[in-house]
RNA sequence: GCUGCCUUAGCUCAGCCGGUAGAGCAUCUGCCUUGUAAGCAGAGGGUCGUCAGUUCGAUUCUGACAGGCAGCUCCA
């Protein structure tokens, strides 16, 4: 069983920072590659009792921090040491098992987790007995100890280990890697570090899940056994970790969604089909009026077009065949396959060019609130999150090549009005590009090119902060992606912008210029509210439920104290309903008590309790849900107050505590 | 799609080793006439995801399928 762990485990000093990298304790700071630190020798101290993060000068000016569990790298090191150890308790619970790789995970049912493979499948059940063995590796407390080898070497080394996966790992490090193992006990594992001095410096482990994983990350892969856990210094961390992870939980949107009546699905209906229930589709007409009004006043004009169309379509665009396999499937109509339509972009080009066109129209906005269908993986659908029909915010804008930068900025201010609004601030932009090796992409380098620039140019110009991801465009162009997190962490993509120099051409659209010349348009694809599936999925964790008033499904709700005050509290109601306000009266056929309870649970932003005091005054007493506040108003005020609440959109902090 | 797990009332969940099921909440009906998070009592509600198989007998064991969860792959 788990021994008695000290508390100041969490202050064990795991490794040292040097020019912000770290490395082991045990590795002289003289072997380490770093130019400010080459002259540095360990100062001794730092093996010594250091009680806590402390800095430490050494004489050549070079910066020494010891890492602890407090410190982001010091945590890398403990998780990724704690890896190792699971991989030693697994070898030794499975001699025939065959280790691939055991990185540390930000996101994740776990903070690391080591691949495997193995005939026999570990389920849960066996959790428990490898929980037990790693406990044991930690109190055998084995030294870790850094070794250098010679590539051909280190190949036998893991040859006579039976390590084939290892072997065929250090055949694709670059030549000129240093080839580098640790070894704790008896077990010893290719690894770049940094580890800590010795497995007793980790502390309670648990085992959190196992999944599958291609080796490489490549589907046409053998699959491995991912086996994902966490560990902690200690008890009361491992504890509260779980504890945030049930608070987590709660914020859910699938869980909410069923709780505060918004969405449902149906067996009969299929996996990744919504059904919207009336209060959910309050949340997204709401926000459909307000991108629609927010696009009007951008100089956007709006379009509809059909769901189904004949594939050529989609063969001028050539998404087919490229995206055969994540479109429902064809239907056969006067001899021709009709297609649902996954996306709206074809329609609206084919809008742009159903008769010239002057530079003068330009920049033309053609906006749509289109309901697109994907087949999506079975696998991949999830909640709101990832859905096979969804209602898109869609919009393609055709610019001149001249005016691209400033509308692509336009589209960019745009997301940052919504976001500034809705108060989404955790998120980060990613710059998705083409890697000239692969095939995936279409149309020439230099087209490639400009569109790479142009778009690069924009986000620049805005002064966004993004990151670059060399193999992530669009097949047709260069893409700008708002990333999001749920409420368990998990990565997903709010939004996605294109720079679009290929779908012109395909479609042969132009303009004529000022000097009489066709000259092609460029499209810019956007979607700031992305699909509205998603997006109130977002929304739903955002707030946890608790919408701002203008979103809310409900707005008030009054509750007359007894039938006396019913039609004090009727009256209320109609005056509210007059002026657009949601609004719902809870008649007295339960205990106040519950009634409030109720309200509260359905997190609506005001509740009214109407009673003699209310009647005889001719007041309104109003509890905030967000702050939880009491306060009288005349009907006038209260009003007043709520419409300006709503007109500007405006959130409240949450105040009082969630139950 | 792949790997693993899960599926019992509208919801959350009990149900040891195979002998046709239970709680709380919700719903309905009475009583109560309520002042800022659950008043009291009673009733209704389940082909135990579906279909096969094993068995005298399957909610329980086996298989397939469906739906869901986690991860991988994918994501116009």
């Amino acid at each position: 069983m788990v021994e008695k762990l000290a508390p100041k485990k969490r202050k064990a000093v795991l490794g040292v920072e040097v020019d912000k990298k770290s490395y082991d304790l045990s590795r002289p700071l003289s072997t380490i590659k770093s130019p400010s630190a080459v002259e540095a020798k360990v100062p001794s101290a730092v093996e010594a009792k250091v009680p806590s993060a402390v800095e430490a000068k050494v004489p050549s000016a070079v910066e020494v921090k010891l890492l602890t569990f407090d410190d982001e790298a010091g945590k890398e090191i403990f998780w990724h040491s704690s890896a190792h150890a699971l991989a030693q308790a697994l070898k030794r619970l499975y001699p025939k098992i065959q280790l691939e790789d055991g990185p540390v995970v930000k996101n994740g049912p776990g903070y690391f987790f080591y691949d495997v493979l193995l005939d026999e499948k570990i389920n849960e059940d066996a959790f428990e007995k490898i929980e037990a063995e790693i406990q044991k590796v930690v109190r055998e407390n084995h030294p870790i100890h850094r070794k250098v080898m010679e590539r051909k070497d280190a190949v036998q080394k893991f040859k006579a280990m039976g390590e084939d996966l290892k072997v065929g790992i250090i055949e694709r490090l670059p030549a000129d890697a240093e080839i580098s193992i640790y070894e704790q006990g008896e077990f010893a594992d290719l690894c770049r570090g940094p580890h800590v001095p010795s497995t007793g410096k980790l502390g309670v482990f648990k085992l959190t899940t196992v999944a599958g994983a291609y080796i490489g990350g490549n589907a046409e892969n053998q699959m491995l056994q991912r086996i994902y856990a966490v560990s902690f210094p200690d008890k009361q961390m491992l504890k509260e970790h779980f504890r945030l992870l049930e608070e987590a939980k709660k914020r859910d949107h699938r869980r909410l969604g069923q709780e505060l009546e918004l969405f449902t699905t149906s067996e009969d209906i299929g996996p990744g089909l919504i059904l919207w229930l009336p209060r959910g589709n309050i949340i997204k007409e709401e926000l459909e009026t307000w991108a629609k009004d927010t696009e009007a006043a951008h100089g956007y004009e709006r379009v509809t077009t059909p769901i189904v169309t004949k594939e050529k379509l989609f063969y001028t665009s050539e998404h087919l065949p490229h995206y055969t396999e994540s479109m429902f499937p064809p239907m056969q109509m006067d001899n021709e396959n009709y297609y649902i339509k996954p996306m709206n972009c074809p329609f609206h080009h084919t809008i742009f060019g159903h008769r010239p066109r002057s530079y003068r129209e330009l920049p033309l906005r053609l906006a749509e609130y289109g309901t697109c269908h994907r087949y999506e993986d079975s696998g991949a659908l999830m909640g709101l999150m990832r859905v096979r029909a969804m209602q898109m915010n869609d919009a393609h804008i055709y610019s001149t090549e001249e005016q691209a930068v400033e509308e692509f900025k336009a589209v960019i201010r745009l997301h940052e009005y919504y976001y500034k609004i809705l108060d989404i601030k955790d998120y980060h932009m990613v710059l998705s590009l083409r890697n000239p090796e692969s095939k995936k992409y279409h149309g020439e380098d230099a087209m490639w090119k400009k569109a790479e620039a142009l778009t690069r140019q924009a986000m620049e110009e805005s002064g966004v902060e993004f990151i670059v991801e060399n193999d992530g465009a669009a097949f047709y162009g260069p893409k700008m992606d708002f990333q999001i997190k749920s409420s368990i962490g998990r990565e997903f993509t709010s939004s996605t912008c294109q720079l679009d120099l290929f779908m012109p051409m395909k479609f042969d659209l132009k303009y004529v210029d000022k000097d009489g010349s066709l000259k092609r348009p460029v499209c810019i694809h956007r979607s700031p509210l992305g699909t509205h599936e998603r997006f109130v999925g977002f929304l739903i964790e955002h707030f946890a439920g608790a919408f701002p008033t203008w979103l809310s499904p409900e707005q008030v709700r009054i509750l007359p104290v007894n039938e006396v005050h019913e039609a004090y509290a009727k009256n209320l109601a109609d005056e509210l309903r007059k002026e657009k306000i949601r609004v719902h009266v809870e008649l007295p056929e339960e205990s106040l008590g519950k009634r409030i309870r109720s309200a509260e649970k359905m997190k609506v932003p005001y509740m009214l309790v109407v009673g003699d005091k209310e009647v005889e005054a001719n007041i309104i007493n109003a509890r905030n849900y967000f702050t939880g506040a009491q306060k009288e108003f005349s009907q006038d005020e209260f009003l007043k107050m709520i419409q300006e609440e709503i007109r500007l959109k405006k959130i409240t902090a949450m105040v009082k505590k969630q139950q």
